[in-house]
DNA sequence: CGACGGGACGC
DNA sequence: CGACGGGACGC
């Protein structure tokens, strides 16, 4: 079963309005200007493919029926749900015999997805009395066979959003278009990471359409192709403490080792439910980049053990540093916090010898008894939604932000701006010597609020933060540049205007003076 | 000094 | 059961 994100909060639409960016699909016309008129052409426009094409897709509906019908039959009946821009009762070549075959191709999506939603199953006049059934015709290039899985074809999106969106604010958003199956954003396996897409699958066509047609064209909406397997067996098949992903892209990481210093530390020690592997521990400690190794073993009785204790080390202080900040107090599984605390493989304490034992309580066989019972459920949800994981290692309380991976003082983290806040001033980011992950580039820029998005651009290293307040861009700037975050010294500043094609071409005096 | 992203779902 | 024609760029 795939995860998906499930509301708890009753409905808070904001519906803006989007800049309508035309669809640059490839029947534009040539911007011919002077022209006058332009009132009938919508009604007139077609691409050298016909009205019969699937342009915008699935909106071109198949109809089977009674043969007595008549193309004015269909007329009276399909116009009240949007524009026809043709119907076409199918008639035998030879014979000019009705074949009880009709397609009926609207301008939208929308039309054809309430026409169908409404009509199939009906009985319409001169029907003789029986019904019709309308589906979505299929491209004529496939011809008459059909998928099995065909209503994810016109149920599901796929969309880009911001590296920045979690899953429950995809939901929030598209939540005003109808009801939504589940909201899904794509993460990097490994380190649970967005990949700056998502699905979203509605439980009614017409709600898909909406979306498809409505939604903030920054999402470029497309109708999602349809999952290659057709069963979907789900077995739990339990996690394997032995079987690690062994080809982790280590060169996405971000930059070479700083010079170890002697006061650091790069070796942790997590105390963990006994409920949890290896395998989940590491992949968790994962998400912060440089980790090198994740040893784990049990506390107590085989069977029976009291807790789980692992050695976690990373590649160098910073990053360990930032495990230890990020992760310690961390509920996972939900209902048992992890304790992380360093490991001085040196000797050499910058707290001393606190060997503060004793406030780490040992949990008693019945607690954890009740523990492993209720996460061996949760365990999996943990597992699944690491976009709570991701918001937590973002927004920790404001008590822990010693923050010592970054050598200034950072304001506590501060909520995101609203998805559909318009950009209004963006910030230009260079990280020396390379880039850092989104994880914590979003840590640290959405510390001065109203963070629309952070990234930084592909195989660099320097990218953008986009703010929807000014001030809180300058705030940025002012904190940040010149910062040293997790061995990186970054620089921030204000971003120039992007190169805009929709601008004027731009006059630059060229003439010589002389 | 560096400058404008990104497209497919664990099996 | 039930899958692909006809038209072909102006007032």
């Amino acid at each position: 079963m795939r995860w998906s994100y499930s509301p708890e909060d009753g409905p808070k639409c904001t519906m803006e309005p989007f800049v309508c960016k035309k669809k640059d699909k490839k029947t534009a016309h040539s911007p011919v200007q002077g022209t006058k008129h332009k009132i009938k052409e919508m009604a007139d426009r077609r691409s050298s493919m016909g009205s019969s094409s699937d342009d915008p897709p699935n909106s071109r509906l198949f109809i089977i029926g009674p043969k007595t019908l008549t193309e004015e039959d269909f007329r009276r009946t399909f116009q009240e749900f949007g524009h026809i821009e043709e119907i076409w009762v199918v008639k035998d070549r030879n014979t000019g015999e009705n074949k009880g075959v009709t397609y009926i191709k609207y301008s939208k999506t929308s039309a054809a997805a309430k026409a169908l939603e409404t009509m199939n199953g009906k009985i319409i006049g001169g029907g003789g009395g029986r019904s019709i059934k309308v589906m979505i015709a299929a491209s004529r290039e496939q011809g008459s066979k059909r998928d099995l899985n065909e209503e994810e074809k016109i149920q599901r999106l796929f969309v880009v959003v911001p590296k920045s969106m979690t899953d429950s604010e995809l939901y929030d958003y598209f939540k005003q278009f109808g009801d939504i199956d589940y909201a899904s954003i794509i993460k990097d396996k490994n380190t649970r990471e967005s990949k700056g897409f998502a699905y979203v699958k509605y439980i009614k066509f017409s709600h898909a359409a909406t979306a498809f047609e409505q939604c903030d064209r920054k999402y470029k909406p497309v109708f999602a192709e349809p999952r290659k397997s057709n069963v979907s067996r789900n077995d739990d098949r339990s996690f394997s403490s032995t079987s690690f992903d062994t080809n982790m892209s280590k060169n996405a990481l971000p930059g070479p080792p700083e010079q170890f210093s002697n006061d650091g530390y790069n070796k942790l020690v997590v105390i963990a439910s006994p409920s949890v592997n290896q395998d989940q521990l590491w992949k968790l400690f994962d998400i912060i980049p440089g980790m090198e190794y994740c040893q784990l073993h049990y506390d107590g009785d085989r069977v029976r053990p009291t807790r789980a204790i692992a050695e976690v080390v990373y590649a160098n202080p910073q990053w360990a540093s930032y495990a230890k900040e990020k992760l310690h107090g961390f509920e996972y599984p939900p209902g048992y916090r992890l304790i992380v605390r360093a490991e001085y493989d040196n000797m050499r304490s910058p707290f001393g010898s606190k060997s503060s034992n004793t406030e780490k309580q040992k949990p008693d066989i019945l607690q954890i008894a009740q523990t492993i019972a209720q996460a061996s459920n949760l365990m999996q949800a943990a597992g699944l939604s690491p976009d709570l994981l991701q918001q937590k290692l973002g927004l920790l309380p404001a008590g822990k932000e010693s923050t010592n991976y970054c050598n200034v003082k950072l304001p506590d983290p501060q909520p995101f701006a609203n998805i559909d806040e318009e950009t209004a001033a963006r910030c230009f980011i260079v990280c020396t010597p390379s880039a850092l992950p989104n994880s914590v580039l979003k840590d640290i820029f959405c510390r001065f609020g109203n963070l629309i998005d952070v990234y930084m651009l592909n195989n660099r290293n320097c990218g953008y933060a986009k703010y929807a307040s000014k001030a809180s861009a300058d705030d940025a700037i002012k904190t940040l540049h010149g910062a040293e975050i997790c061995g990186n010294r970054i620089k921030v500043m204000e971003a120039e205007e992007r190169p805009d094609s929709s601008r004027k071409r731009q006059r630059i005096d060229v003439e010589s003076p002389f």
